[in-house]
DNA sequence: CCTCTTGTGTATCGATCGGTATATAAAGGG
DNA sequence: CCCTTTATATACCGATCGATACACAAGAGG
């Protein structure tokens, strides 16, 4: 079938284990040697299977956004403005506090910041962000047309709202918050959505 | 007076300067090819003058806390629970819209994360994030003794929430939100500060 | 003037950075 | 078996990292 000597790793693990690394430290604090090491495997195997550094962090992004941080989908999925807000904040909350990711979010430790060097990178996850609130604006404004945000609200403020929410609880996730820390901001971020009825 | 050559720069205004690159590039994000170059002094006067680049760094943070990021203080010294919060929040929102200013916020951004080799600088960015929700806590805790905050309040969720929104802003900021969107996102934010009465 | 003390400039240290040249090993096709 | 193709392992590239050794310059005190 494929021609060739077969590749003695998993990529698709490969992958998953180098989000780890730079979920965890960063995409400059993480080196080729932290990589290779982690993965088990030489340096021209990685750059045969993935072209570079910055190319395989945008696989990891990928992977991120698809399979780790889903629970962005399942709230842009709910049926009603409420709903999304509260599996947007609270799934935030699950998420930072599960034992088994690392502390903080891939998207702003990765690349939130850094030298010359790692400005597309940077450029990238920044895109992504704004994507995020995007999407999140695109729902709220359905929601209004569908009558179950109130028609005085702002879907634009309120997607910049959420979306700095998850920001705060990913950084104090990262700073060592607890989970009862960050379901407390939930819990008084979400007495600030409006209600159906008028102010 | 003093003995020995006279230094031939001004160290208060090369913190400053340094200051401004590890802001906008982060720790690791900046070399001492960068700071010598910025500062326009050899690298031995650097070490001379300020020990090594973690020593510097602390420095330059001493500095950020008391004489830039000086909103928090003029928060705390608020009349009233709600005077703090406003201040606190619209405080945040016209120092990262302010021009003059690097974007995001040093000490998130500064050594949020990293490789093992900035991870004593990492604990003190930590540590110095956790001291400002004490403060407010501690700050929310006299209010209700003073009676301006309501008794089924929660001063540490409350502080909690706050510094969420600041560290928010501050990502959103860096990320390239325009000045409304940061005062939008205040706006909703104080809507959940709890009122004087009872639910 | 000389000495002492401290800062400056040059030139460099070993370590590590991201990335590769080269040779070899393991598969399929003939 | 040989040839092509792809992956592996070793060893290395120039560049840059943070940090210094060294010699010299600039002031104060004698």
């Amino acid at each position: 079938m494929t021609i060739g000597r077969p590749r003695a790793f998993d990529t698709e693990r490969a992958i998953v284990q180098a989000m780890r690394l730079f979920w965890r430290n960063g995409y400059e604090g993480t080196s080729l040697s932290d990589l290779t090491d982690e993965l088990g495997i030489a340096r021209p195997s990685l750059y045969a299977a993935f072209g570079n550094k910055e190319a395989l962090f945008l696989k990891v992004l990928d992977r991120y956004d698809r399979e780790t941080y889903h629970f962005i989908q399942a709230a842009l999925d709910a049926p009603t403005a409420r709903a999304l807000a509260e599996r947007l904040v609270y799934g935030a909350c699950a998420f930072h506090s599960d034992p088994e990711n690392p502390p903080g979010c891939l998207m702003v430790h990765g690349a939130l910041i850094g030298g010359e060097a790692s400005a597309s990178v940077r450029k990238e996850t920044n895109h992504r962000r704004s994507l995020l609130r995007h999407r999140i604006a695109d729902r709220l404004r359905r929601a209004k047309l569908e009558g179950d945000l109130r028609e005085d609200a702002d879907p634009v403020a309120l997607s910049a709202y959420l979306v700095a929410i998850l920001r705060g609880i990913a950084v104090e996730a990262a700073s060592g918050a607890q989970p009862e820390d960050l379901r407390a901001i939930a819990d008084i971020a979400m007495t600030a959505w409006p209600d159906r009825k008028a102010a």
